[in-house]
DNA sequence: ACTTAATGGTTTAACGCTAAATGAAATAAA
DNA sequence: TTTATTTCATTTAGCGTTAAACCATTAAGT
């Protein structure tokens, strides 16, 4: 059964929404299949984040930084912690808090995961054009930062 | 502490991706929000497809269509089945297959869907001028016909 | 016809996520 | 000082997802 070829078109910021919601999942898959050692997404992150910003961060600043909740990031950081990527101290100026930072070993696997996904990203900026990619991500960044204000 | 004001910038395809990812999350949590009766968003775009292009439709066809997998289709179906927004039946020519089709209560619960939306996507519609969403629609749809592709 | 492979759908286990409840510690108010 | 409120982090329950195993049925190969 074919699909019927004479259908209105779905409004255009619907549209992008389910663009965007098909790539998300696509490239999320593809990604976790390239990363190394079972490493998700997520975890990858907050690994690079960490190598590339340096110093120490609490768990509920990486969680609104990275648009998650604080358990979400609880469980990211059990994970990383548990294989020693990161370093997790009890905050010395706060007692309810924690300090998370990386470890050697953080950074050597956050360097191999940046290969196992330097050719995924390679595929995309053969396929796309930097004008092309110049001329999304500003549009998309009014999405977002749209979206992020209006969240009741 | 302040992030750090000098960093070498991501690749264009990283930033992509990551700015894919935000939205995708910002816009599901809204969506969910806004939905009537705990329906999610993949409930939704089943019933928002079977009215639109009518007729019935094997789960794998679902499941291919929407890029989920089998086990996913099953869940969401049964779950619209419990709620009696679609129907499902045996395929009478071929005795491994089932079809589903939108129910009447299907329709309007669609109905209801598309009003409890709409103000998200009339923001989004103010935001971004007809131009920005055209332009990036054909960009977007060339990642995800290339991720679509290519996945291995 | 018989055997083998492929397909349709379900189920299970494991994971990430959210929302909400909890406990501990800091802050503000009285 | 004492009380109330906010904040940090964890935990729990519930949902959606994938991957993999499974059964039933159909299709293909011999």
């Amino acid at each position: 059964m074919a699909p019927n070829a004479e259908l209105p078109a779905e409004p255009p910021a619907f549209r992008l929404l389910t663009e965007i919601g098909i790539i998300e999942q696509l490239a999320r898959n593809r990604l976790e299949r390239s990363l190394p050692d079972g490493i998700k997404v997520s975890q990858f992150i907050v690994l690079n984040h960490l190598v590339r910003l340096g110093g120490a961060w609490s768990p509920v600043w990486l969680a609104d930084a990275f648009q998650v909740t604080k358990g979400a990031m609880t469980n990211t950081l059990q994970r990383l912690d548990k294989r020693g990527l990161v370093q997790i101290v009890a905050d010395p100026s706060d007692g309810r808090g924690k300090l998370v930072s990386i470890t050697q070993a953080g950074r050597n696997m956050r360097a191999r995961c940046l290969e196992s996904i330097g050719p995924l990203l390679d595929e995309l900026s053969s396929e796309l054009s930097t004008k092309d990619v110049a001329s999304v991500l500003p549009i998309l960044e009014k999405v977002r930062k749209h979206l992020d204000a209006h969240r009741s």
